[in-house]
DNA sequence: CAAATAAAACGACAGGTGTAGTGTTCACAC
DNA sequence: GTGTGAACACTACACCTGTCGTTTTATTTG
């Protein structure tokens, strides 16, 4: 049994997981490209995030002939989850209410914002008066 | 004119901050104590935490006869501003609106997080007919 | 086959972080 | 005025990150 490890993804990883969840698999040339564009990193800078990404079990390469191709093995949802959660515990004791205080209060919100928000709300109280 | 310079402060050294949020000014003394109950980290360690937070401008030494007294310069709310934005654009793309969905979503909240929510969002909604 | 090249592997290096160890200073107790 | 000890300063060091450079290997082509 290996120990699956997954640490945290790094800023600059990120970047290249961003490419490989809009499409997957892709072979190195296409995400070197892509992050080139993007970043003007160089291509063995992709390649080294790349590598770091497989140790770290956050993508899966498979042969293809005479190169690889990428895939997310990490979901978009679980990282925007852990780094959430991140964020919850170091910055706010783990608290959601004063998290969600903070937000509404100090980011902009447009009218199409405040309309979702009271949606969820909404099916928060329906659910929990269902659930009492 | 020295570049008031803020770079962001580390997890360990949110640790020493947090501290110096509960009650300012401080000796090292009781830093060290506080800190090495909540983490056992040795004294030079909180020393060199002091230092680089002090570097970082987010916190002032000022002498007390032989020793030093330590205060926040960084507020907990700014530092929460930040963190929270960092979030938001590194892992959201900027868009409030699916971060708060994710934690609606995401995590258990109580009936009084709920009341809370609703409550923020009653205001954001008359903030919005009287603005609109 | 030998040369050229593309892809991958490996190595590098500076700056930040976590976590101390060692050196220095200065008031105080003789 | 000398030794002691608390508080501070300086140094260390391994690991992570961002960012490549260099070397090896496999493939294509003249």
């Amino acid at each position: 049994m290996s120990k699956p490890i997954n640490p945290p993804i790094s800023e600059a990883e990120s970047r290249v997981m961003e490419q490989l969840w809009k499409r997957a698999p892709q072979g190195s040339e296409d995400l070197v490209a892509a992050l080139h564009a993007d970043t003007g990193w160089h291509e063995n800078t992709v390649r080294t995030l790349l590598n770091r990404l497989i140790r770290k079990r956050a993508v899966r390469a498979e042969r293809d002939g005479r190169r690889f191709l990428y895939s997310p093995v990490l979901t978009r949802e679980a990282w925007q989850s852990a780094e959430s959660r991140s964020l919850l515990d170091r910055v706010f004791g783990g608290r959601v209410a004063p998290l969600l205080v903070h937000f509404t209060r100090n980011e902009k919100l447009g009218a199409k914002d405040i309309a979702e928000l009271r949606k969820l709300v909404d099916q928060l109280e329906k659910k929990e008066r269902r659930h009492d």
